[in-house]
DNA sequence: ATGGTAGCGAAGCTA
């Protein structure tokens, strides 16, 4: 990695304490400046921050809760006023910000699953899916700083971004309700997705497939749900982007797999 | 159409 660039990576782990040996391969490996971490499943105090220190990540944020949940940024760079918001007034450790040395705010989500029935008035898991949403349409309307957001959103708005519109239409992650506002979302700060910048449509990508397919790679029934986006003063800054595919083929692996930006050191993060 | 797997934590919930 040229030290011309930062890299960062967005990973849903489902449980940092049980992925920590692939966290190792993907340090070795990939080497990422700074990692953003969904689904870590550990309250904070029990997070493995020495670990990571010896890493090389000494600048830590942690947020996290018995068994679900969890956010956390882990960086080789100093980290400063961290922020973490509460999204639709519960505190259940789904969002971390972080200023970076430039100054730039770093935004770290894991939006809710929304469970099984797309009807938010028989499935209140989807109907918190949706109203979180609406909040962070809400917030992006506001925003007036330059951000880098990153995460884990459960949505796959693209039918490029499945591996059937037809059949996930009223699936949840896909449904015109989720897609319309993932949408509405990126309209309201003119976000740039920065992984679609790197891989067009209409090219299929996905960075989620089930752990339970008999076979993930045979069937690719994936699902992009995985995101990296900037504001478009930052768009600029894109050097390249990774979704990890391999990662979702090593031993005990996550369902999503690491998505890696380089972003020019000298366009936006210092 | 259904059920398939994984993690937490020690049964059932969540994904």
């Amino acid at each position: 990695m040229a030290t011309d660039h930062i890299r960062l990576c967005s990973w849903n782990v489902n449980s940092v304490r049980a992925r920590w040996p692939l966290v190792e391969k993907l340090v070795a490996e990939w080497r990422p400046d700074i990692l953003c971490l969904q689904e870590t499943k550990v309250a904070a105090e029990l997070f493995p921050r020495d670990a990571f220190a010896a890493l090389g990540y000494p600048h830590q944020l942690v947020r996290g809760m018995k068994g679900y949940n969890g956010v956390a940024i882990l960086s080789r760079l100093p980290l400063a006023a961290a922020a973490a918001h509460s999204w639709c007034g519960a505190d259940d450790a789904r969002h971390l910000a972080a200023r970076l040395p430039s100054g730039i705010m770093l935004h770290n989500f894991y939006v809710p699953a929304g469970g099984d029935i797309p009807d938010p008035e028989a499935n209140p898991r989807f109907a918190h899916k949706l109203a979180f949403l609406d909040e962070m349409i809400a917030w992006a309307e506001r925003l007036r700083e330059p951000v880098v957001l990153v995460g884990d959103l459960n949505v796959a708005p693209h039918p490029e971004d499945v591996w059937s519109h037809k059949a996930l239409l009223d699936v949840v992650s896909h449904t015109p309700q989720e897609t319309e506002r993932l949408l509405r979302l990126q309209e309201a700060h003119d976000f740039v997705d920065l992984v679609r910048a790197c891989h067009p449509r209409p090219a299929k990508l996905y960075t989620w497939w089930s752990y339970r397919a008999r076979d993930w790679a045979a069937s690719d029934r994936g699902r992009r749900l995985d995101h990296i986006w900037t504001s478009p003063a930052l768009g600029a800054a894109l050097a390249d982007v990774i979704v990890l595919r391999e990662a979702r083929g090593w031993a005990r692996p996550s369902d999503h797999v690491p998505v890696l930006v380089d972003l020019h050191r000298d366009a936006c993060l210092g």
